[in-house]
DNA sequence: ACCTGAACACCGTTCAAGT
DNA sequence: ACCTGAACACCGTTCAAGT
């Protein structure tokens, strides 16, 4: 899928993807493997895998796009095969996936540090939403039953927004949605 | 909000709490910050930072814990000054401000990985997801206008879905709430 | 044109010595 | 009981020397 560049010599090109090889595999198992030592897996000096990626980031990123070319390639193969809603539907499953395995490096990179942090905090986080949600269920204005870690799971993308005007504006509007989700149907 | 323990000696009190501030300072400011540089601009041996936090982890952890700390104390607050929808509303601006100005050094540590990764990765995946509702919007089945960034912002969750079976249950529902917002109203 | 691997500055972490 | 700071193994990164 991203073929190294043909305008490399062969043996170049052989070593640039015996280093990626290398790199998911060793990345996965460990998010903290070190560049040295993923370049005496792979063979090479640590040069040569400089050579070929200027830094760390460089690496990962090269390994994550990767994979987004499959997620990208799987969208219209999707669509041909199956009804659109089903074809959004598999695709997000797929996506799901992903995040489930830990298999994007990107991801496996801040996992250690995730684990941790997730222990000490999400109990607190989830008890405070529990009490807005009991506030608002109690004053018939939210739905019944709505789960408080849901809702923090879901209220994620607060984390992620993107900097700047544009982003306040897509905060406010995805906040409205998922506000406007929590109401309480009109009562009869 | 978190006093450093009484059963510590006022002078590592001092430390404690001073090394704290200097490292949310730096670690604000630069998230790759050492811990030695840190540990000098708090006016201490490297043994001292590590005799508090045994690693980069457990300090990052105490940072972050103060923070939410802050979060929870606020949701009683909201509760008790504002209508239940108001009180929820409020909270969560609270958190996507802490979002926005990535006060949040467990945020900010990814930061630069997130900044190279955003670029070549975000247009492909909004592409996609675009790809996706479009083909929905023509066959009726899909509701006109979703934005396909803000969908994708919206799905981050699965990236942080908790592993194990529980997990992937929580994924379900969620993509189930999601995909059901996305459907069209009957026709008339 | 590309690779090797020794070398450099710096990192996280430890621990004997101090107070 | 706590702190200091030298020391260790290892990291990311560079670059002269090779092919």
């Amino acid at each position: 899928m991203n073929p190294p560049p043909e305008s490399l010599r062969a043996d170049a090109q052989q070593n640039r993807s015996r280093i990626l090889d290398v790199a998911r595999k060793a990345l996965t198992a460990d998010p903290e493997a070190s560049l040295n030592s993923i370049a005496k897996l792979a063979g090479v000096g640590p040069g040569t895998l400089y050579r070929h990626f200027p830094n760390r980031g460089a690496l990962v990123l090269e390994i994550y796009r990767q994979e987004i070319q499959q997620m990208v390639d799987l969208a219209p193969a999707l669509i041909a095969e199956h009804p659109p809603l089903i074809a959004l539907r598999l695709w997000f499953d797929r996506m799901a996936y992903y995040g489930r395995i830990k298999h994007s490096v990107a991801d496996a990179l801040h996992a250690v540090m995730n684990e941790s942090i997730q222990g000490e905090t999400y109990g607190p986080m989830v008890g405070a939403i529990g009490q807005l949600l009991r506030a608002g269920e109690q004053a018939g204005v939210i739905r019944q039953g709505v789960d408080a870690e849901d809702l923090l799971l879901l209220m994620g993308f607060l984390w992620r927004t993107p900097p700047g005007h544009d982003g306040e504006v897509r905060t406010e509007r995805l906040l409205d949605l998922v506000v406007e989700s929590l109401k309480a149907p009109p009562s009869a």
